[in-house]
RNA sequence: GCGAGCGUAGCCAAGUGGUUAAGGCAGAGGAUUGUGGAUCCUCCAUUCGUGGGUUCGAGUCCCAUCGUUCGCCCCA
């Protein structure tokens, strides 16, 4: 009769109370801002075409060449579970012509997104991001905007000690100059490279810049710069966003190695990371700008700008500094004694949540002091007690747990007396 | 995908080849069938992630497997 347990599948976890609490705080005080900015909440599938990431992310990638949840469909679709959400919304965007609903679109998104990568600390199979993208504006003051709403954002969570890190990618022109500079300056040192940059040094030479091989950084150090490969037109772009963080008094670094992993970005690429805490995945917000893409995807040319959080990498730093919260407990507990009592407490106990007092009922049928210990237990402020004798004479008791003092309060009064206590 | 560490109850754990697997927290019951976070008593692992092996004997050693953590990789 014994059957097997069950467990979540690999690199997935539950998220239980009173971790969810965390999880909640951050998606309110995140919306709060968003609302504030003028964000728009948009909800895309998490499956999609595996065309579409194939040709927003790009093939070269390790997200699209080795991470990706993809099947195909009983309709011989080849489907993914999107590993991000960008492609998603500028398919959206596209498709639904959400261009015509104006120049500028912001956008806000939240929800699950899947990589089949080995599980760790802050990084699982089934994480969630928390983003937001800013379509048909190449001004470089929606870098900043967006720029700022992450900051923003982090510092009102009370997460204070963060980097900024930005650098710019230029337009495909920029960097098909700089990848031949680089690949020129590289390939006499091919051999004192680490294996994994000797790999990429075909597919993606620009990624070698961030390896941690102390022998590949040491001769990285020398390398030519991307920034000195920038068109004027783009140095001026990246120019004016540090000028506009500058006026915001929000602090950067400008980091030549920062190289985002999809193919997508043009112009600002940024990443805001913990300082402490969270070992070597430390990236807690990432973004940048990615003019190509709506074209890529068949629309009309987009400029566009945006970020994703990850909400674990997130929740584990809130919980490292501030622990997990304590979640409120009820205001009232509903106590009953007696046999008869039962089918009151329900009735109390709907009249007050209709008046909004959070109250709950001990449903455990223990002895009655087990009850009022329950209700100290549970930091209620009250403990209504029903007894027979009381509820015969159409009365209850009102218990305040802090002081101890008790009062006898008609059943049909119960609502108001509680409500004037506070 | 590569390298390393760890896995004893719901949680934190002691235990490093010798018979009945410490302790703490949490939980359940009772002392206390009309009033609280205290105290006391009782209960709570036929078994050490799982499966094999070595041994007279395995939580302890070996192998495999699963999970997890750390680093690489990747990225948020």
């Amino acid at each position: 009769m014994d059957s097997e347990r069950l467990s979540a599948v690999k690199g997935t976890r539950d998220i239980l109370p009173p971790e969810i609490a965390i999880w909640q705080r951050i998606e309110a005080t995140a919306r709060r801002w968003f609302d504030l900015a003028g964000y728009q909440e948009i909800r895309t599938p998490i499956l999609e075409v595996t065309e579409l990431f194939v040709r927003s992310i790009g093939t070269a990638t390790d997200v699209v060449g080795k991470e990706m949840f993809s099947f195909t469909t009983r309709g011989e679709q080849e489907v993914s579970l999107r590993p991000e959400n960008t492609a998603g919304v500028m398919r959206a965007y596209v498709q639904h012509h959400l261009h015509s609903q104006g120049d500028v679109q912001r956008l806000w998104y939240s929800g699950p997104m899947f990589r089949y990568e080995r599980p760790q600390a802050g990084r699982q199979r089934q994480f969630h991001q928390l983003g937001v993208e800013v379509l048909g504006a190449a001004d470089p003051r929606a870098d900043a905007e967006v720029i700022a709403l992450a900051w923003q954002l982090l510092q009102s969570l009370g997460v204070t000690d963060l980097r900024l890190l930005i650098n710019s990618l230029g337009i495909p022109a920029d960097r098909l100059a700089y990848r031949q500079a680089l690949l020129d300056y590289l390939t006499p040192y091919r051999e004192q490279l680490d294996a994994d940059s000797q790999e990429r040094l075909q597919r993606n030479p620009l990624r070698i810049l961030d390896s941690k091989d102390p022998a590949t950084q040491a001769i990285v150090r020398q390398a030519p710069k991307l920034l000195d490969h920038l068109s004027p037109q783009s140095l001026e772009h990246f120019q004016q966003v540090q000028s506009y963080l500058d006026k915001l008094a929000i602090p950067y670094e400008i980091d030549p190695k920062l190289v985002r992993g999809l193919d997508y970005y043009t112009h600002t690429a940024f990443e805001i990371q913990a300082v402490a805490d969270l070992g070597s995945q430390n990236t807690v917000c990432g973004g940048g700008r990615y003019d190509g893409l709506a074209v890529e995807l068949g629309g009309a040319p987009t400029p566009a700008v945006g970020w994703a959080l990850g909400m674990e990498r997130l929740v584990l730093l809130l919980q490292k500094r501030f622990g997990d919260p304590v979640l409120p407990g009820p205001r009232v507990y509903v106590v009953s004694r007696g046999e008869v009592t039962a089918a009151v407490s329900l009735q109390v106990a709907q009249s007050l949540w209709q008046a909004g007092i959070p109250a709950e009922v001990d449903l455990s049928g223990s002895a009655f002091g087990k009850q009022m210990k329950r209700a100290s237990r549970k930091q209620a402020l009250w403990a209504v007690i029903i007894g027979e004798e009381e509820v015969a004479a159409g009365v209850l008791q009102v218990k305040q747990l802090a002081t101890g003092e008790q009062v006898r309060v008609a059943m049909a009064d119960l609502v108001a007396y509680l409500g004037e206590q506070g």
